[in-house]
DNA sequence: ACAAATACACTACCATGGTAATATGTCAAT
DNA sequence: ATTGACATATTACCATGGTAGTGTATTTGT
């Protein structure tokens, strides 16, 4: 491990990691949240362990939410779990990166080619508002709001073509993506380049040519290869 | 229904209609394979209840591994589960069927495009092999064993095309269509059919002519809208 | 007789205890 | 100094107990 600092935080212990637990609402899912979160955001780092008596201590809730939790992380492959040995955070595996991006372009471009087929005014407007939002961000040097206003942006287009499972599988694959794209936020040429592709998008879905929409869309998705192999040659611990 | 004879079984126990489980290999799996394996073939019907404590007791297991398969039955969409009042098969609800084809179709005709364009000797061999014992099952009147032989078709495309997650995401989303599909199997000019585009696609294949396999495994996957339209008027009682 | 209120049984959910398997640290023998 | 065996601690896994919330049946008031 290169992070051999002279003050390192104690980076072993999961305190102040993971958002707390409001006992009032169904525990699992919020601990299945919160530990996807962090790892999501790699305040969790790939192969740090996570004991399910640890997480039930710090999160003051039982074991058994907490071992429904690891068991959906684990089916999401965001963690792995070794039976009688340990669960541990799962590395950034390049080969899971790239099949989910596979799936996702395969899925999410059909969703376009659909919702261009069907668009009307109300979807473009609404559209239109969140790229607004994504452009203040843009301008505004927030990348987390970019981020949110991302994941609305290709939310909105299942909702419209009316595949609620479509987006959750979107969603689930894209976790293995998720932790390569934030580590290319802080670069603002990269932002905007994905800001572009959106408008690009929304352009097609106006003009109702499926066709074009679809073009734009496979390659707003394939952006993350020019990421993921940046990142491999930046950060190359965070990778197996 | 159909088989209510004079001397119906008492179908509300779930007595003979679960498999049995080997407490040496891991409980949870195989309690959720043994539900599964039973909704997809219709021996648990729409609506009936599956209660934790009933099943852990048919099974010979605790509750715990029982909650667990339920859970993930539940994503599956093959469950519902209203808190506090009970868990139940779920129906065949057309607009998930649906769903679950757009998705499969646009993920499986991207795979057999991938596959297409990197086909070589020994995948077209293994592919026609299966397609022999498709054949075999087919003149020997065994649907079952086609459909055994149709999922170890369209598993060897995805496992050619190294995506491993892309076959799970398939068969996810396949048991939403399964248990329309069952309902098919006694028509055979039906299963003939699958059989004979089974062989276009893998002519495609071997010609590594990727848009021609992509168009066949689309109009492949489409026949379900035929199944489920004729099923829709011959078993309504399955739908919600 | 009928409607509202109450008691009861049942559910999924969460907490906790017990167990076999694995990893690690200690110590003895060579 | 190195290797082997053994003791100990830790792990995920499964079993079971307790609880709040939800339907249903019964009872009660009119």
């Amino acid at each position: 491990m290169s992070k051999a600092g002279i003050l390192a935080k104690p980076s072993n212990s999961l305190t102040d990691q993971l958002s707390s637990i409001d006992p009032k609402l169904p525990v699992g899912a919020q601990v299945y949240s919160s530990i996807r979160d962090s790892i999501l955001n790699l305040r969790l780092e790939p192969k740090q362990a996570l004991s399910e008596k640890e997480l039930s201590l710090r999160l003051g809730v039982s074991r058994t939410p907490v071992r429904e939790a690891l068991i959906k992380l684990s089916e999401d492959g965001l963690v792995d779990v070794f039976p009688q040995r340990g669960t541990f955070v799962a590395p950034v595996r390049m080969k899971e990166v790239l099949e989910a991006q596979f799936i996702r372009e395969a899925l999410e471009v059909a969703v376009v080619g659909r919702v261009a087929e069907h668009a009307n005014e109300v979807l473009v407007q609404r559209l239109r508002e969140n790229l607004k939002r994504q452009k203040l961000a843009l301008d505004q040097s927030l990348p987390d709001n970019f981020l949110i206003e991302d994941e609305a942006f290709h939310y909105a287009l299942c909702e419209f073509a009316d595949l609620p499972r479509g987006w959750k599988v979107i969603q689930n694959v894209k976790g293995q993506m998720d932790r390569v794209r934030v580590l290319s936020l802080p670069d603002p040429g990269h932002v905007a380049g994905l800001y572009l592709q959106h408008v690009q998008i929304v352009d097609a879905i106006e003009a109702r040519d499926a066709e074009v929409a679809r073009l734009h869309m496979r390659r707003h998705l394939q952006q993350v290869f020019h990421t993921i192999t940046s990142l491999l040659r930046d950060k190359p611990q965070l990778f197996d």
